[in-house]
DNA sequence: CGCCTACTTGACTTACTTCAAAAACAGTGG
DNA sequence: CCACTGTTTTTGAAGTAAGTCAAGTAGGCG
């Protein structure tokens, strides 16, 4: 555990990220940064809440991606949302007791810790909190719902070029892109684990997309070379995003 | 347009479904029973809700099913959802100004309409109201994520079963179900739209699972012969429904 | 009765999975 | 620096499940 010492930065990263679709006042902004996260970095792929616990904190990710996941009664451990820094990847636990999922570090990622307590208090002192955390819980759900119509009703490249455009797009809104590049430290069998493709033709349609000259992963990076052209090959419409203030790459 | 008659029940439904998981002070229930609805009776796969539209109002399920779907760039129909009466299903439209879905009534369906306004106002006035609907929406995130995990990682029969083993739960707690039967109007495209499924392998594998003596579905209705065995084959767990009541169906 | 829609069935084709093995790579310790 | 280990990626070949296509049946309704 670390207590101080980078602190600022999670408060930062959660403002930046409610800011993304809610207008903060100044006595709200205050509030959220007089609360006390906890930080803490994983290594890669380790495990920091479990299906089934029963959190009394919330997670907010400070740098690096976080995963949730569900295990299956077959041993099968099947993908559902990446986060990047400023979200909040299992702020359903302030109501929801039990975990219905798991969350993981994707590569090295540093995660901060609220009580739940303390978020309530937040929430009841400044309702417009809660609200904006709420949006931010129902953009989580319709991030879901592109990942059933994804996983059920695209053919495998475009699944697998829709997930590159979706996790692009939300980087550089959080400006984590730089140059056409953004981190994404996950393997072909992880790939194939979100999108319910076996590795073998995860590699394969890989090897496609690097072909068609959209886009490159490499050494934990993703590069976007032609984006619209990408955008068509995965069927990518932002709008479910609901990012108000993003204008689309260019390329 | 009806106004009056037969409106005390969607009140009702709304009551019982969120009592499901939050306990309300009669206060609030009073002011939920205050809260005016507006209802309408909508045909056979009707659809009143489209992707683009900018609801003023939200929608309760009062008797029917109501159903979610995404419209792809192929002209495809993704159904990613199913609410049943007391479901609110375009709760997300309080915060998320645009639809990124439709809606439509899968048999037919009574819903009642409720201006936004009039919900943020309740809220303001019973906190602890807004926290039911919220953990309402969280539910359905928690129904979302179950949904790509069985798309993507159960095989086909598993599927399927899975999601009539969800229905037939989920219209149970709703009280929906009277000798093991609950309505269905669901056809053999929709399930294969819902399943991401052709409908010839839809069928094929229907009658697999009619044949296997767990269930039947006839005539617009969902039967279950024996429940744990068809748990079984469709990998249920009810965890992820968070319903706090509930026992298991006999059988 | 005839029309339309929903369901059913069969034959064929193709996508993807599975299995297996090799190559590339990263980390470890000599 | 280089063998040694384990992991990830790549590739190939074979098998199979599911999609497509097409035709036929059954059920509901004017």
């Amino acid at each position: 555990m670390i207590f101080g010492g980078g602190m600022e930065k999670a408060h930062d990263v959660l403002i930046r990220n409610l800011c993304e679709h809610t207008a903060l006042a100044p006595e709200e902004i205050a509030e959220i940064r007089s609360l006390t996260f906890t930080q803490r970095d994983f290594a890669p792929n380790e495990n920091f809440v479990h299906q089934g616990d029963e959190p009394e904190h919330s997670a907010l990710v400070v740098s690096g991606m976080v995963a949730r996941y569900h295990l299956l009664g077959s041993g099968r451990r099947q993908y559902l949302a990446f986060h990047l820094s400023g979200d909040l990847p299992d702020s359903q636990s302030l109501f929801i007791d039990q975990m219905d999922h798991g969350l993981s570090a994707l590569g090295q990622a540093s995660v901060a810790f609220i009580p739940h307590r303390e978020l309530f208090a937040a929430f009841r002192r400044r309702p417009n909190f809660a609200l904006a955390v709420w949006r931010e819980t129902l953009l989580d759900a319709s991030i879901f719902r592109e990942a059933i119509t994804n996983n059920s009703a695209r053919p495998m490249p475009a699944r697998m070029a829709h997930l590159f455009c979706e996790l692009f797009y939300r980087a550089r809104a959080a400006q984590l892109v730089r140059s056409n590049r953004c981190r994404l430290p996950i393997s072909l069998a992880q790939l194939g684990e979100t999108l319910g493709m076996a590795i073998a033709t995860v590699n394969r349609t890989l090897a496609d997309l690097r072909q068609s000259g959209t886009m490159d992963l490499r050494d934990s990076e993703l590069i976007v070379l032609k984006w619209r052209e990408l955008q068509r090959l995965g069927d990518f419409t932002p709008a479910y995003l609901h990012l108000k203030r993003q204008s689309p790459p260019r390329l």
